[in-house]
RNA sequence: GGGGGAAUUCCCGAGUGGCCAAAGGGGACAGACUGUAAAUCUGCUGGCAAUGCCUUCGAUGGUUCGAAUCCAUCUUCCCCCA
């Protein structure tokens, strides 16, 4: 079975250019192929996991990967699958990102010695001249065929800036530039990248008269078809600082029983085989399937290791047990104190269980609150030196706690 | 360039001088039920030293005892005409 034959079983394709020539380059490793990422946050989200470990698997298989950092496609937005215009960043924090993305890439794929390369597009972008571009490839496109194009038929109802009409052509003129310069035959993307894609492939037939390939990936969407890897609109990083390994791993582990199995064969490395077993699972089962997905992808981005205290300190927490070392811990000092002592709200809020003391107290109010297991119905509590030096573990709701130990 | 309309809390959206921290819905959060799932029901949803006080209805300035609401200027967006 080839790599493309994996591919399709595991569900990641979506649309491809041709088929039969894809099929072949890529299975025979022959592929050189470009991913692009937008670097409007300073760290990548498990909405870019995807696209990571396409790569890789791509990698595997002797496929050479480029990621081309999107330094100078980030000044224009993408307009795709968005209904607002991007709020425009300024040049500095373009290259932060940028330099936060290739860190974190570093961990999935192996940029060693003619393996991969990492590019910025910045690099020809923003030197470009406006006339000569107009006249090397603004003649190329047909403003009727982009206006068809899905992504700005959208927006045509709520607006387009002439700013973001142009991202395809910046996108376009990426593909054909690392045809040239890179031997790049091919470009992955997400779905919602297809139209712009295509640009890619037109373009260098048009200036060049030769073949490109594109390839879309399916968007990775829960049942009820929403983008997945957000909690309350917001992103899932993979940066450890901005959602904790444990966190992480709880988002993987709290999935819908109907996306488990999608997210396992789309997302992790394990064979076919044992997914094709896990396939049957029906019910309760299924929260084994959502323990492995959960380790599984917590390993890849964090480490085993660190795959391995969230797990435990997971099962600790809900199996009931509550003195695993590994749940995330707030160290207080004398000076925390007020009177020798430290009040339940105020450890609230310091361990960011809850946002504010209003939520604080309302939390307790409904009971939600409990510490060492003890639910708290009083508002004011106060727990003395002696029990904060023992350490107290804080719970809000099921599924966030902290440990706080005086020290 | 001309004309018309809009901006409200996480999102959608009511509110057109005091009864407005602002209806309703969605989402989020908590409780019950469960399998750390879904569905359902209940509560809750600006902040604080909390029967009160402070900040918030695009921005700034003004009118008024009192402004989300009226006036002026500005910003952004939408629609129609060119």
């Amino acid at each position: 079975m080839g790599i493309y034959e994996e591919l399709i079983e595991r569900g990641l394709i979506a649309q491809v250019t041709n088929e039969e020539e894809i099929k072949n380059m890529i299975n025979n490793g022959k592929a050189v192929f470009y991913i692009g990422f937008d670097c409007t946050a300073d760290s990548l989200t498990a909405g870019h996991f995807m696209a990571l470990t396409l790569m890789k698997r791509l990698q595997m298989a002797g496929n050479k990967p480029i990621a081309l950092i999107g330094g100078g496609t980030t000044m224009i937005g993408d307009p795709s699958g968005r209904t607002d215009m991007r709020k425009m960043l300024t040049r500095e924090d373009i290259e932060h990102n940028a330099e936060c993305f290739k860190r974190q890439m570093e961990r999935f794929i192996d940029f060693g010695e003619g393996k991969a390369r990492m590019i910025n597009n910045a690099d020809w972008l923003l030197n470009l001249n406006y006339v000569d571009l107009l006249r090397e490839v603004g003649a190329c496109f047909s403003v009727n065929n982009m206006l068809r194009a899905e992504c700005y038929k959208q927006r045509m109802e709520k607006g387009l800036s002439f700013l973001e009409f142009n991202y395809m052509i910046m996108q376009s003129y990426d593909f054909y530039y690392l045809f040239q310069h890179y031997d790049c035959n091919m470009q992955f993307g997400g779905d919602d990248q297809w139209s712009n894609m295509l640009g890619g492939t037109e373009l260098i037939r048009r200036k060049l008269g030769k073949d490109a390939h594109a390839m879309t990936i399916t968007l990775l969407t829960d049942s009820q078809g929403k983008k997945m890897g957000k909690t309350a609109g917001n992103a899932v990083w993979l940066d450890a600082n901005k959602t904790s390994p444990y966190d992480f791993y709880q988002y993987w582990r709290n999935v819908d029983d109907a996306d488990v199995m999608k997210c396992i064969r789309m997302l992790t490395f394990l064979p076919l085989e044992q997914i094709r077993e896990m396939e049957g699972w029906e019910g309760s089962r299924l929260n084994q399937a959502k323990e492995i997905l959960a380790f599984e992808l917590t390993a890849m981005v964090h480490g085993e290791e660190e795959a391995r205290k969230a797990e435990t300190a997971a099962k600790a927490l809900f199996g009931g047990g509550a003195g695993s070392a590994d749940i995330p811990t707030l160290e207080l000092g004398e000076a925390d104190l007020v009177d020798g002592a430290a009040d339940i709200m105020t450890l609230l809020v310091k361990t960011g269980l809850c946002p504010s003391k209003s939520d604080a107290r309302r939390n307790i109010q409904q009971g939600g609150v409990t510490a060492n297991d003890e639910k708290i119905t009083d508002i004011a509590k106060i727990f003395p030196a002696e029990e904060l030096k023992a350490g107290v573990i804080l719970k809000r709701g099921k599924k966030s706690f902290y440990k706080v130990v005086l020290k």
